[in-house]
DNA sequence: TCATTATATATTACATCAGCTATATAGCAA
DNA sequence: TTGCTATATAGCTGATGTAATATATAATGA
């Protein structure tokens, strides 16, 4: 039913957002998403499951493995909620847009 | 700085975005705020702190009352997080604005 | 100055989170 | 069946989150 108190609190982890700008890439395996980080499996396993409770991604299964990807449905809900609001910041637009350039050259965006 | 990361975990919290919605219409102060929670004073001052923490409102002092304001910059850092999803999203558009429909008329869009 | 109003901070209790290690399960291959 | 690979679950621990009550602070008005 994706409930966006579960949505933003899975994604308010950078592990995860991690795991899901890798899935941007396409279907991954549990081990293909740990592969980058130091982490243990069980943490990775679990992290999924967030994910998938928030309707961010899914599982497939395939064999002995489960591959994942993301669920688009829940970012459309993302989407859908932040709407009322960009009224108030595409007002401000001009000069959002300069501090946005300056955020991406500074910030850590995933 | 405004990080993914206190952005998230602010909207995370359904009273946290109900400030926020309260907040749409303009201005108001912790008391105007407070009035429609079941929430002691302190707590919606706790709330306000995670929130503007976030770089998602900001307080102005006039008075004795410290009236609170979205801060749009932090919408706009969301909406390009956002961003690199939306080709995945979109590519199921067709589907996803029925989905939304149904949606918005089950769930408590808060 | 004193009282009042508006808001913030301190403290405490309890719940939830995020990591780990150990172990369980499920499919496949020999 | 046995063992191997891929993944999930259980249980523990320390850190963090959220609510409440009690108290502090800061501005205003008498």
């Amino acid at each position: 039913m994706v409930k966006l108190d579960s949505v933003f609190h899975a994604l308010a982890d950078p592990t995860r957002r991690a795991i899901l700008a890798r899935l941007i890439e396409g279907e991954a395996t549990v081990d293909e998403i740990r592969e980058p980080f130091a982490m243990s499996q069980p943490s990775i396993s679990r992290h999924l499951k967030v994910l998938e409770q928030a309707g961010l991604i899914s599982a497939r299964i395939e064999g002995t493995s489960r591959p994942r990807r993301i669920e688009p449905v829940a970012f459309a809900v993302i989407e859908d909620w932040l709407e009322q609001y960009r009224a108030i910041w595409q007002a401000n637009y001009a000069r959002l847009d300069e501090v946005l350039t300056e955020l991406k050259l500074k910030d850590d965006a995933t």
